[in-house]
DNA sequence: ACGATTTACGACAATCGTAACGATC
DNA sequence: GATCGTTACGATTGTCGTAAATCGT
């Protein structure tokens, strides 16, 4: 048994169950990929794939109990690269972000100020998704922690940690009629035509709800699944439109106006997701602390050993 | 890097940074132990141990984060070994019992003889040691599992779950005077020479304790580490003996007699211990729920991966 | 001076990639 | 017929063990 049969493994898996695709991600010949497999088989005398005729299908289930391990010790093998990274390198290294156009926009910027001029041998990317790809991004080890508002704790192997909560504005063009009716009501929003984020981003599906709660049907004339194409799209005239209240630069969109609509919507939480089980770059707990000051170091190390059971008990971020 | 490197690493640190013994204990040759950690170190930039001139006499920060990786790496590949046996060879393979003689004579018997009965292609292999030696075995690899009253709970990666509680007896040569003085009490006891269980065995720090508690200094003549040999010289009219009641057997010892001291003692608890993270052979979960039956599959898995603070959660064991 | 670690070197084994083959959709 | 997996084979690489050198106690 060695590591490049369980790297090998793992890969198949991600690659579902396609041995060809893994063996590209791992930049190697694919008869390699399945002949070390074939030798692992053979050497703990249990077939781990499926196989239909000479195609690889899914797994039994000896192979997905072996699975498990296998994707904890490549997990464990990276620690162990972080781990000498951390020691030899000290503050250099690359770190992955993967993030929503919305909080790369607006909420991350001040924290990755401060960030890359602490940490000036520390090459920072920002990987854009929507929350879907994000967890996957990270499950897969391509990203060092993700952030977005939704669906990030639904993924196995991800521990989600609120980071802040916002809330959300109705912008339009000035001198729009809805500016006049004060205090503003979801009947009113609801009687223009709207512009607003894409399903499965930003909160979208509570937007939705919202509207449900209330009795409406809101005419959604576009949706997008980031708040500038929104607001160039309400500047247009097409609609009004409901964005994240941070979204709204008073400077900036000289062309439009604000109303708050945080009595409207409840307000949404946005999170940080790691890994389960990862050894964390001593400037990562810096990065978290700069974005979400509450995660404190301790904070996140017992959120990342806990089983999940314990996001509920972590500190309710401030409002915002 | 590879498995090899990590296996040596492992070995290292447990043989007490001697590379020649960690060599020996796994079958190979020094040079071979030492050229790999210096590739590994190599490889990821950090030196894992330190060295006084050549001699390796402890491990760095790095060391320490690593090794806690390579040793989980080490018992994952175990695991998947584990899984690789159990989906193969079904009720066959070996099953090492690390325990007391207290519990290997008298307390396992009847599980041990239902388990061999249903699992005639297990090789069960009993491995006798004082409390901390099992524990070491366990951490080691070296047993499945471990059985006794103390020190289990010490050492970190091991779970100890509650077995059941055990009372104690006074015995004593037939016609003795104790035998007049009813109800039994601690001063009667400490009147006498008194033969029981040696330190770190069975409890005892338990009856010193108590003894202590009640302002008494009893003289113990001779300590030893199983009830048998405690029997043996209380038959020869050494002193009484305090032994587990479960080691009192009207049919064999008819030279002895009993004073159930139940209401002396506090009981104690027998622990199983196992270590944390490891794959448990079906047949394995079978003994367990033989010999503790409060102990069912999902109350193991359960206290399995729980970091060990679920310990106080567990069902309280019958009294017996 | 002895025990322990590192260095050097040679034999062996394992892995990897290319090429060809067989099967499946 | 195109994709996917297995088999075959040669080149390369890496690993392992013996022997010798070096260091520290």
């Amino acid at each position: 048994m060695n590591l490049q049969q369980l790297r090998f493994i793992c890969a198949v898996v991600r690659q579902n169950f396609n041995a060809s695709a893994a063996a590209d991600s791992l930049y190697t010949s694919q008869p390699g990929v399945s002949k070390q497999i074939q030798l692992l088989e053979d050497e703990i005398n249990v077939a781990l794939f499926v196989r239909k005729g000479k195609r690889i299908t899914g797994m039994t289930p000896a192979g997905e109990q072996i699975f498990t391990f296998a994707q904890r010790i490549v997990g464990d093998i990276e620690n162990i690269r972080k781990v000498g990274q951390e020691f030899s390198q000290g503050d250099c290294g690359e770190f992955v972000i993967a993030t929503t156009h919305t909080q790369a926009r607006y909420s991350l910027p001040r924290a990755i100020k401060t960030f890359t001029e602490r940490y000036p041998g520390v090459q920072l990317r920002l990987r854009q998704g929507n929350p879907t790809q994000i967890a996957e991004m990270l499950a897969a080890g391509e990203a060092d922690v993700a952030i977005a508002t939704e669906s990030l704790n639904s993924y196995a192997g991800l521990v989600a940690l609120p980071c802040y909560q916002w809330n959300r504005a109705v912008i339009t063009p000035t001198g729009h009629p809805l500016l006049q009716s004060q205090p503003l009501t979801m009947e009113a929003v609801a009687a223009y035509p709207i512009v607003t984020y894409d399903q499965a981003f930003a909160g979208r599906s509570l937007i939705d709800k919202t509207f449900a709660d209330h009795g409406l049907s809101p005419n959604i004339v576009l949706s997008a699944i980031d708040s500038d194409v929104i607001k160039a799209y309400v500047e247009l005239g097409l609609g009004i439109g409901i964005v994240a209240k941070m979204a709204y630069d008073p400077a900036r969109d000289i062309r439009l106006e604000v109303i708050d609509a945080s009595h409207l919507f409840e307000p949404s939480i946005a999170y940080l997701a790691l890994r389960q089980g990862t050894y964390l770059r001593g400037y990562l707990y810096t990065f978290i602390e700069l974005y979400a000051p509450h995660l404190d170091r301790s904070t996140v190390d017992k959120a990342l050993d806990s089983t999940g059971a314990s996001r509920a008990l972590l500190p309710l971020p401030f409002s915002s």
